[in-house]
DNA sequence: TCTCGGTTTGCATCCGCAGTCAATACTGCC
DNA sequence: GGCAGTATTGACTGCGGATGCAAACCGAGA
């Protein structure tokens, strides 16, 4: 037989045994079978059992014990959600709206976050330990993490990321395309000496810029080139700008920025450090459409990401997987949107 | 007696049962009891025994499972983090930050997101339901939920937001002092007139910075005073500021805005649709100390909360009283720091 | 009134691990 | 070599809830 129900209920202080079901079948005289089954979704009860019930857990003030059901379940109903410094967080939006989304399912967020990217060990190992029903990921996972993630047996959908050749599932904005548009409506526009300013070097989003960037300069026959490298700050986007100046000795036609935040520094720097106008003496383009793009002082013109959008898959592919883990991987890439700004100027826009 | 470890342990694709204690146990030969004691802190067990059971351990990919720890453990080792949308997520960092405090402890966060500060219900239910072992909230409870929390016994500390006479910890940034430091600088450089522009009506901090304002501003005798309110937005800080000519007909010397963002908004629009240059044409002051109030076209005057040492007060104060629930609440008032940025008149800083 | 099909309900077990207690294995020392 | 004392180890139970199965129940048709 099990405890019976504490009799002191009332008066001792803090860390007070928490209602179990045992004691709410007590409490209403029924079975805790019957308890479980009133708080679970399909299962069969009576609406008298349900009523009786109902009043004995109010009263108790009884909660089912998520904890022990994930046990007897094997479903935590828990995600991982993993994010990185560099992780552009400059959406909180992102994480937010994730977990909302999550939430609506009942599913709960488990947040990792990375001091860089790197430090995925210590995190995965977590991970699996809560045992949680799925992740999603702004951090990139080794291939040998990977196999340990779906050897067992947990779902993984990668956010803006994705791994060549690897059958995982993934959510990204189409970064090469957006930087195509950028570079062709540059070029239209007459530029031909460009200067690039990298994301740090381990960040994947700002690789796939720079060589999107890149790719298309060169299809386009563009050679005169400089690059720099950042970390997506502010700081390093000024530092970078009068670094490109020191390397080329002139301004370039324009300056391709890895992000936002670094476009803003490089119209900080060449306005205050150079006495450059953009666009009127350069243009300068960033990409993501973050809030502080569009404050008037700056209006970047941008590639804006589809936030919303990829947030909304990104949870409803992980939740699938979780529902069925047959499900085979799927990427989706969402064209972001160019946003024509007043810091670059491009060709007019066609009616 | 158990179940024996399953025969084909390769083959099957999805799903498969991960290793349990026993598992390894059998393998190792030794007791489930040892292998628990080999992946605790504090217990004893031979050097050989280690050896052997890591062996195993290794070979069959354990882990143990902190979900069925959690529950004879009474201890789940989560937290559950409380954001609201209007929480000044604009740092991201104090949520990377509390999240990495609490992980190097240990302690897994749980992410909470209200859509407005109102959904505390169906968080509050769920954060019972998954034993959080503490809570950290930006976002208010009401004085029966807070009965509920503490009739659980599961300790919180308040994120920049305190409740009057009520017992529990909190960590938060005089907001007062920051905005009397503000106008007095102001009126010292010899504003008069001022324009407030507010946060939105449910938001704690906004509301704090709001009446510490007009306190300190009643106080210097200063009688003129022109109040909006918005939503911590940039489009609303232009809106605001909009507004605020319209109600007056003319410019306030001052306009002290309820965040560096709204301030942000009242500098553009002042310039762009009032032809009003700050400092020179007027002063514009905001609250946070948030990175694009660092931008070199706005360098906002502002006030800047230490979110480091706040995420980290927070953190270990929860920490503790999880540790020790004996442990009397605490309320922890940090001062913010003045930054005299560009975007208003102040009177020379005293060497 | 009796039987049949369909619900409800209760019983017994198990999920994976931690901790208690008793049994056993070492240790040093006389 | 024997013994007290300590360090390890194993058997067993319980954390709180879900679920297969069988018993109990209910209503309706014969």
């Amino acid at each position: 037989m099990r405890k019976t129900a504490q009799s002191d209920n009332t008066s001792d202080r803090t860390g007070r045994r928490r209602a179990t079901s045992y004691d709410v079948a007590e409490l209403a005289g029924v079975s805790q079978s019957a308890v479980s089954r009133v708080f679970q979704d399909g299962a069969s009860a009576s609406k008298a059992m349900r009523d009786r019930v109902m009043v004995a857990a109010n009263k108790l003030g009884y909660r089912p014990n998520a904890i022990a059901r994930g046990l007897i379940t094997q479903r935590s109903n828990m995600v991982a959600v993993v994010i990185s410094k560099l992780t552009n967080l400059y959406y909180p939006e992102v994480l937010v709206q994730l977990t909302q989304h999550f939430s609506e399912q009942g599913v709960r967020v488990l947040l990792f976050a990375l001091e860089n990217e790197g430090d995925t060990r210590k995190v995965l190992e977590q991970m699996l330990q809560f045992r949680v029903d799925g992740i999603l990921t702004a951090a990139m996972f080794t291939p040998e993490q990977l196999e340990t993630i779906e050897n067992a047996g947990i779902p993984v959908v990668f956010y803006n990321r994705t791994l060549k050749d690897q059958l995982v599932s993934s959510v990204r904005c189409d970064q090469e395309e957006g930087e195509r548009w950028l570079v062709d409506e540059l070029v239209a526009a007459g530029h031909r000496t460009f200067g690039i300013v990298e994301g740090p070097p381990d960040s994947v989003v700002g690789l796939e810029r720079k060589t999107g960037a890149l790719n298309e300069l060169s299809a386009q026959g563009i050679t005169d080139i400089t690059s720099v490298s950042g970390d997506f700050g502010y700081e390093t986007g000024r530092a970078c700008f009068a670094q490109l100046m020191k390397k080329r000795g002139s301004p370039p036609d324009a300056v391709i920025a890895a992000n936002d935040v670094m476009a803003i520094g490089c119209v900080d720097e060449a306005r205050e450090g150079f006495g450059l106008r953009a666009p009127e003496d350069i243009s300068i383009v960033g990409f993501d459409g973050v809030g502080p793009a569009r404050y008037a002082a700056y209006d970047i013109t941008t590639v804006r990401q589809p936030v919303h959008r990829m947030t909304q898959s990104a949870a409803s592919m992980l939740i699938e997987r979780i529902e069925d883990p047959e499900l085979s991987p799927e990427k989706r890439s969402f064209s972001g949107k160019l946003i024509r700004g007043g810091s670059a100027r491009l060709k007019a826009e066609d009616a």
